[in-house]
DNA sequence: TATTGTTATACTCTATAACTATA
DNA sequence: TATAGTTATAGAGTATAACAATA
């Protein structure tokens, strides 16, 4: 959090200012590293960049995947954002109680529920939305508009 | 885990296959939505290949970094890896206990410890270290590299 | 006063198992 | 039998505060 700019300075400062005595050389050269370090480190800005709006990214996460699959189900949100049914429980029963989305028993299926946006979940969303656009404009500002699709593709490609 | 391949297949399905009827447009196109999830699924194949050899990703990191900085001491060591200096403290004495580093009280600074390898350590990190290029070459495998040298070239300018 | 290392603590994320109600 | 959702729980990772010893 402490190493992490939310102005338009570099978002890692990792291994250009921490200990520069300490040789980290084997680490350096792995990609699984220096994914994770940058992950982190996206994580940290996104993060700060909901402050105020009280969202954790996951919970943004499942507010987007209801908006573009609306009456989609509990279960396919887990499944698609990577979250296990019991973890979802609890996220959704959360959102439910700020009021930001609705779950509705499914007729055909009674043991399922469709899940759909509010209009003060669609309003967070939007307003989520804007400031994750500028988080990203801030996280890859050191990259050309051909590196960040060069970046895109490559991390498809794994 | 179930999606993670430990062989010579793709590392992510996750897009691919999983709930192929769930739009994901807006998070897809967020480099640090996906950089997490390619960072996840290296993640998970990292920790499988340590398995049987006992140590978690975190604990290799510190064996490397003591390897290439013999006597560094245990707060470079956090500083390092970003790991605060309150979680070194059980970290260092696990590792301690597996009889992997010996920790030797500073001479100048009676505050401070000096941090080595032990012979099991040196062992147990090449061991490691082989685990790793495997798992590197099994994630990174659908790029050329050239394509790899590209996404650290990236990742490093982030 | 500041720093090294320690302890205690708490919060999030993740993972598993067992349960219900439906199918 | 299998699936949707729930509950309880446990583990790892991470963060802060307070402390003792030393600088």
């Amino acid at each position: 959090m402490s190493v992490i700019s939310v102005e338009n300075k570099p978002v890692l400062q990792l291994l250009d200012d921490r200990s520069p005595d300490v040789r980290t050389e084997f680490l350096n050269n792995l990609a699984g590293y220096r994914l994770r370090q940058v992950s982190n480190a996206f994580m940290s800005d996104f993060a700060a960049a909901m402050t105020g709006t009280g969202m954790r990214p996951v919970q943004v996460s499942i507010l987007s995947v209801v908006d573009e699959n609306p009456g989609v189900r509990q279960g396919e949100i887990g499944r698609a954002l990577g979250v296990a049914r019991a973890n979802m429980a609890p996220l959704m029963a959360e959102l439910e109680g700020m009021k930001l989305l609705e779950r509705i028993p499914d007729e055909a299926d009674r043991r399922a529920v469709s899940v759909f946006l509010t209009k003060s979940g669609q309003a967070m969303l939007k307003n989520c939305k804007a400031r994750i656009r500028a988080h990203e404009h801030r996280t890859l500002g050191r990259l050309t508009e051909s590196e960040r699709k060069t970046l895109l593709r490559l991390l498809n490609k794994i």
